[in-house]
DNA sequence: ATTATCATGTAAAAGGTTACATGATTTG
DNA sequence: CAAATCATGTAACCTTTTACATGATAAT
């Protein structure tokens, strides 16, 4: 799947793995991520199968970058991708929760320190996703006028990410007020 | 951390691989999951580190069970791990909002059969998760009685569930609406 | 002086999925 | 007669993470 993303960001333009690397953080770093070492691995991997090319770029006093290319055949992979029902919901594993799931027979405080830090967590990013994020993609939106229909479905998926993160929060209130009160 | 939901369920009773498998599908199904074949290869490890015993029972007309106990040392380790506060937030992976992201160059009503699809399993999702989820937890509630103090944290899990399913469905809801009148 | 940024990569290890193998009994 | 349930396991493959390696410049 981490190729799909790399051949998403290939199609707006031509980028090293460092540049993309840098755009997931920035953009879609609410429901995908990846590590710099596999995106090098997996853009090689795009190369050996004819879905992108790569040139050198010399650069003085910098390392020199390895700039890659879509080629007809990545855009339609990706669009075929693109156009398949995603059949299946993902399955996800959140470890605070299986933690929280079996933590009977922990003090009240230590529940209480973990809930707690949790939402401290959650606060932060959701403001950076209600901050950071959005300022992000009204800036593409405007630099790139050609992608003005992509940032609306970018700002679609940040949305969601600001509604999970409320959501998260509303119910570490509650699960905090509730031990709080009651354990 | 697969060993962690073993050595979980373990700690409540001794129990069979299949067993286990079960008991997370009808529990933590929204924010854990394993393979069989893995519970099996993990139980193993847990056996080989000591931090489980396991004993055959032999059945006729059944094929035989290999029941796993949870050790001391297993449930000193599985308490280490509760205690031990969750420092970082998970990164998620959601392959259908990485789809959308891209999907600018997508056709309207291939757009909309996406997210309508989409609407359907989180519909369906979420009933199972407000109805036979929470009914499984009153359940084994009354069954194991010394387990009381345990179900009220299973029941604060599925409610997390049952928020982020909500606010899932309203997203889509509002995105749905979204492109209908303005893409 | 140390940390962050830019920039690319390899290698080992761990974790997870899918396919395969077996086989009786019960339910539809 | 086919599919589901109970029950365990191995092997191959794929993906991901972590560690290692290099090295200049700029900022704190």
């Amino acid at each position: 799947m981490l190729k799909y993303i790399l051949l998403g960001f290939l199609n707006y333009r031509p980028m090293t793995g460092y540049a993309i690397k840098e755009a997931i953080n920035r953009s879609t770093g609410h429901f995908w991520h990846a590590e710099l070492s596999q995106i090098y691995v997996t853009l090689k991997a795009l190369e050996r199968d004819g879905l992108a090319t790569s040139t050198i770029e010399p650069q003085s006093q910098r390392p020199d970058r390895r700039v890659y290319t879509i080629t007809p055949h990545g855009q339609t992979d990706l669009h075929q991708w693109l156009s398949e029902p995603q059949l299946e919901l993902e399955k996800r594993k959140e470890p605070f929760l299986l933690k929280l799931f079996f933590s009977a027979t922990l003090e009240k405080n230590a529940l209480l320190a973990h809930l707690r830090l949790q939402h401290k967590q959650h606060e932060q990013f959701y403001r950076s996703v209600r901050n950071q994020m959005a300022e992000e993609i009204r800036q593409t939106a405007q630099e790139y006028p050609h992608l003005a229909k992509d940032s609306r479905l970018w700002e679609a998926t940040r949305r969601l990410g600001e509604l999970q993160q409320a959501a998260y929060l509303q119910w570490l209130d509650e699960t905090i007020e509730y031990i709080e009160k009651e354990w």
